[in-house]
DNA sequence: CATTTATGTAACCAAAATGGTTACCAAACT
DNA sequence: AGTTTGGTAACCATTTTGGTTACATAAATG
């Protein structure tokens, strides 16, 4: 995990517009909810925007929808949709190559991380976000 | 995965200490064969050896070796003890406690990303320092 | 058509994390 | 004693991150 909030947040905003659907939801609204700044959304928002997990509506009554059912949406999606290039912390890593460990040990260790990396997003596409939206309604049942 | 190369150069340390078994080694030794500083090599090893993966002496003739046979070293071990606590990307999430939505999904969210880092650590496991020294040295047999 | 509301983005700032470096003390061997 | 090496504090530069302001664009409404 890259140490930010990310996904995090961007998986609160998908469970937010779950929770609120069928209507536009602008970022101020969201912002409010995950206690932030509109723009810090918005920024996430422009990155599920180019996965396709939501639709935007500019202008007036506009604002942000689901871009398909809940249910269809993994975090995995999600994930993969706001979190940086998964550099798997190697990224200040170039040992030494005249080295007999440093030369080889870099591709060595990139295909564990990278196992290890599936794993962990495996786990992740077994949640959807309508998974965490009923996780929600169950202890919070104070909806609609 | 924490944004940094700490886990990638703590393997190296232990495979280079593998890989010279036998013989105390320097932490500018070391550092040679990640191409870094000492001081950077002596900082992750004083994780290391809190976790007893490595034992330290100094003086002249000292250096470090490895405290327990390499196939007994997991990457998951290496992974705990050089990793910072896993905040599992919630560092600055502090969603509005008023809203339904905020209020719960800390914990909802949190369960589900401990679940994603175990199944990374789980597959982090099924590799040992000894493994990554094997395969080094099936790509380049050119020691001893 | 002007006004209002909202997205889209650039620009900038502060705080935190990270790695690199110097410096100095303590310990152990010769 | 003197040399070598770990242990650690202190400091700096770079990068990342989130927060904020500002402004252009687009859509609805009167």
């Amino acid at each position: 995990m890259a140490g930010n909030s990310r996904f995090a947040v961007s998986v609160h905003i998908l469970t937010y517009l779950t929770y609120r659907r069928g209507a536009a939801i602008s970022s101020a609204e969201i912002a409010s909810s995950v206690d932030t700044n509109p723009v810090v959304i918005r920024r996430l928002l422009a990155a599920l925007l180019k996965e396709k997990l939501v639709t935007a509506q500019k202008g007036a009554a506009g604002g942000f929808e689901l871009a398909k059912g809940p249910e269809r949406i993994s975090l995995r999606d999600v994930y993969r949709a706001v979190e940086p290039s998964p550099d798997c912390g190697m990224r200040h890593f170039a040992p030494n190559q005249d080295c007999p460990v440093g030369a080889k040990i870099e591709a060595i260790l990139a295909a564990a991380l990278t196992k290890a990396q599936a794993a962990m997003e495996a786990e992740l596409a077994r949640t959807s976000v309508a998974d965490v939206h009923a996780q929600l309604q169950a202890v919070c049942p104070n909806k609609k």
